[in-house]
RNA sequence: GGUCCUGUGGCCGAGUGGCUAGGCUGAGCUCUGCAAAAGCUCCUACUGCGGUUCGAAUCCGCACGGGACCUCCA
């Protein structure tokens, strides 16, 4: 472990020395995508936030079991526990079963996190798989006197439960202001509490997703999947539990206030919540149209978009912000990061090119000082990356003999660069080995080796064309001291 | 209305009570047949007004601007 890590937990509002339950072991849960649609950047930005997390703990040495559910059942369009849920109506819309939804935006859910280069949780556990769970909870629950049914409909006692617990900790706000946001009962409804929420929903004649139940045919509200799931798993209180800062106030507080009611006990140490991903300022959402999908921001086939921007480069333009600030999204700003993270690439790629010497101009022990500190505050990528491109200096430097270094600190340099570009940051070059792209080195190592005989002839004209040709099909040539060297574009 | 967060150079974005992050852009220089790349240098900011302090962009207050949550959304 390289020193100290601190997270910021949204339960004390302040930066925590981390230290796991288990020594040596991280059991993380994050909250998943309903899928009923495709998801869109900003989603992904909470994932891959995350993914950042999980690969700090592991190059730490961390065993970490990381749960990420996927909410496929239960969550409801409306805001009062009525109505049928996201999955049946977007199956009428489309004329399928509900499950064929929420087969299709799994799938299409992890094609992007592919993309993205996102390594896979640990476990990914669906609503649907666990009805039992949530069951067998919700009993529990009652039979501890914080939930009562009424006419197949369990709800949960909020004001009850606020007598013994901070319901709304999490945000730090009394029971007496929330109760002041929200709106009289009507005649309608039936649960006691303006606060109360459905743990357990009973079904309609017409309800396409439903299992038996002690209380009759039903199903699970949306939080209680995530309590029983995350229970299962990590276990009554596990380490860290995450996700965007907009579940926060609803959906983590009554997650919370579940498994205290199930289990008496508090079920996570550490709170972390990723800020939003937002648009001209505006938050991106489903529901205010301004979000595009990952699909459009990779071909740039988006109103809002200038030109298509490849996977790594939006990973980097992500990495280059802190996860709980609001993050911008420009063209502009885009465009800035691929161009930096190709300088970053580069470098990387010069590393086995440079030559060593007796001593070092630069200290290298510092820079991976400085690295780990970056991170261990907090997960404070930004910082990191400043410090990589630090590491990027160097490297340029050495290569062009205006700095030197020694084979120890070049060594450490590498591992230093490598580990923390594509195991933490979760980079990749975005170079493939197929059967075209040999060929096209083969093409290439012909075309320079003629264009060597034109210019010993010092016909520059020709090989300035040849240049300028290529360069027009996204093939650059630069000629260095050491012969050319060519490189495709994006 | 309630509860919070936030306001940094041309743009994006870190950050600490005093020691001028970083990226992109622009200008100049070095290198080079030229170009590109790379390195170096320069443009040195912190919404406004008060207060605390030897000293504040960093702490406090007020004002103005932006945003989030309180209703489904990562």
């Amino acid at each position: 472990m390289q020193n100290q890590l601190s997270i910021f937990n949204t339960l004390t509002r302040t930066k925590e020395k981390f230290e796991p339950i288990h020594k040596g072991m991280v059991g993380v849960y994050v909250c998943g995508p309903t899928v009923y649609s495709d998801v869109h950047l900003g989603n992904c930005r909470t994932f891959i936030s995350f993914d950042l997390i999980y690969r700090y703990l592991l190059h730490l040495g961390f065993k970490v079991r990381y749960v990420r559910n996927i909410t496929d059942a239960g969550h409801l369009e409306g805001d009062r526990d009525e109505g049928d849920d996201k999955f049946a109506k977007k199956a009428k819309l489309e004329q399928l079963e509900p499950m064929e939804i929420v087969q299709k935006y799994t799938l299409g859910f992890h094609d992007v996190m592919r993309e993205f280069n996102t390594l896979p949780p640990s476990i990914e556990p669906t609503a649907t798989g666990h009805i039992c769970e949530q069951i067998e909870m919700i009993k529990e629950i009652i039979a501890n006197g914080y939930a009562y049914e009424i006419k197949g409909t369990v709800y949960f006692d909020v004001e009850k439960y606020n007598k013994e617990f901070p319901y709304g900790q999490l945000t730090n706000r009394k029971l007496e202001d929330l109760l002041e946001g929200t709106r009289e009962l009507s005649g309608q409804d039936e649960k006691r509490g303006r606060l109360d929420f459905a743990l357990w929903i009973a079904a309609k004649e017409e309800t396409l997703m439903k299992w038996p139940s002690p209380w009759g045919w039903g199903f699970p509200g949306w939080h209680i999947e995530c309590s029983a799931m995350s229970n299962k798993y990590l276990g009554e209180t596990f380490d860290i539990h995450g996700g965007g800062m907009d579940l926060q106030a609803t959906h983590h507080t009554n997650e919370i206030a579940q498994s205290q009611a199930c289990n008496h006990k508090a079920p996570v140490k550490y709170w972390m919540h990723t800020n939003m991903l937002t648009v001209n300022g505006v938050r991106m959402s489903k529901t205010a149209g301004n979000g595009f999908l990952p699909g459009e921001l990779f071909t740039g086939n988006h109103p809002l978009l200038e030109k298509g921007y490849s996977p790594m480069a939006v990973r980097f333009f992500m990495m280059q912000t802190h996860y709980r600030s609001t993050l911008d999204f420009s063209n502009e700003a885009l465009q800035a990061s691929e161009k930096g993270y190709a300088r970053l690439i580069t470098s990387i790629k010069t590393i086995d090119n440079l030559k060593t010497s007796a001593a070092s101009t630069s200290n290298i022990k510092e820079l991976e000082k400085a690295c780990y500190a970056a991170m261990n505050d907090d997960f404070n990528a930004p910082i990191l990356v400043a410090s990589l491109f630090e590491g990027a200096r160097i490297i340029n430097s050495v290569n062009d003999n205006k700095e030197t270094i020694t084979a120890e600190d070049l060594a450490l340099l590498k591992k230093l660069m490598h580990s923390f570009v594509f195991d933490v940051l979760g980079l990749k070059s975005e170079t493939s080995n197929s059967s075209a792209d040999k060929a096209l080195q083969g093409a290439m190592e012909v075309i320079l080796e003629i264009r060597k005989d034109i210019k010993a002839k010092k016909d520059y004209a020709a090989s300035d064309k040849l240049r300028d040709d290529l360069n027009k099909h996204n093939i650059q040539i630069k000629d260095t001291k050491d012969g050319p060297v060519w490189s495709v574009s994006e």
